[in-house]
DNA sequence: AAGTATGTGCGACAGATGTCGCATGCTCTG
DNA sequence: CAGAGCATGCGACATCTGTCGCACATACTT
C-alpha cells in the first residue's frame, strides 16, 4: 500500500475504476466492462504499469489468469483529484466549485439541502464523540 | 475561436490561466508569473502549443514582443475539466462531488447556505425574465 | 553605425501514455 | 500424452509533454 497515491493517467483512472466497483477482477474482466475495446493487449500493459505504480496488485490465481485488486482507496485518489482541479481552476476554493456546479445545474437546490442535512448531523456525532471521549 | 476546447495538459492549462489572470500577455511576463522557472524557452514552447491548439492568439506587437491573449474563455474550460472529474470518478453526479467536498471540509455549511441563496435569487430572477417575456 | 540584448523559429530529447503483436508457457481436453 | 487455447512477459511504436539550446532577426544603446 503505497503511502502516497501514484500519478495515474486517465485510462490507468478508468481501469482503476473498473476494479474498485468489481472489489477485484481478472485484466479479461477488465477488458470486457470496457465494451472490448482497446485490445485485450493494451489493458494488460496498463495494468502492468497500474501495477509498478503500486495502484493494483495480484491477489491470486484463477487458473492461470492472475486476479488484481486495488492497491490504492478510491477516497484517496479522489482527494487527489479534487485537489488538483480544486487548484487548478478554482484557486483552491471548494466554494467556487461548489458555485459552478450551481451554474452549471449540476446540482439542484435540493441535492444541497439533502448535503447540509448530512452535514448537520456528522458535526452532531463529532461533537457527541468528542463530549463521550472527554467524559469518559 | 475553437467550436470545442482543445484538450490541454496540466501545464498548458497552467499557462492558460495565468493568461486569464492577466487579460493578455507576453510570453516574458508569464514566465515571471512562473517565478522564472522552468526555463523561458519552455513556455514559450507551451504557447506555441497553446496557439497551435487554438487555446491561446497573438493580438499585437510589443516591440518585437508577441502579445498573447486567450483564444478559450475560462468557463468553457473549467466545464470541460469538471464534466471530467465527475464523468471520471464520481458517476457524472455532482451531488456526490458536492458530498466528498463537505466530507473533506473543502466547503462549509456557510458556504453552502451562500450558494443557496444565490441559486434562489437566479431562479427568481430567470422566473420574473419569463414572466416578463410572456407578458411582453 | 556597430554591438548588445532580447524575441522568435526550429530542432532535439527524455519520459509518459495509449496501442499493439509475438513468442513462450501453463492448462484443460481429448 | 499431444494439441488447442488462453494468459503472460516482453518488446515495439507513435504521440504527447515537459525541458532545453541554438541560430537568426530585430530593436535599442552608445
Amino acid at each position: 500500500m503505497p503511502r502516497t497515491v501514484p500519478d495515474l493517467s486517465r485510462f490507468e483512472l478508468q481501469c482503476l475504476r473498473l476494479l474498485w466497483t468489481r472489489g477485484e477482477a481478472s485484466m479479461r474482466e477488465i477488458h470486457e466492462d470496457l465494451g472490448g475495446s482497446p485490445t485485450y493487449s493494451t489493458v494488460r500493459k496498463i495494468f502492468e504499469r497500474l501495477e509498478q505504480k503500486g495502484a493494483v496488485e495480484r491477489v491470486r490465481l484463477d487458473g492461470r489468469a492472475c486476479i488484481y485488486r486495488p492497491a490504492v482507496s478510491p477516497p484517496a485518489v479522489i482527494r487527489r483529484e479534487v485537489r488538483r482541479l480544486l487548484d487548478g481552476l478554482f484557486a483552491g476554493e471548494g466554494a467556487s466549485l461548489v458555485a459552478h456546479l450551481a451554474d452549471t445545474d449540476e446540482i439542484t437546490l435540493d441535492d444541497l439541502r439533502t448535503i447540509e442535512s448530512h452535514l448537520l448531523e456528522d458535526a452532531g456525532k463529532r461533537s457527541k464523540d468528542r463530549a463521550r471521549r472527554s467524559n469518559g
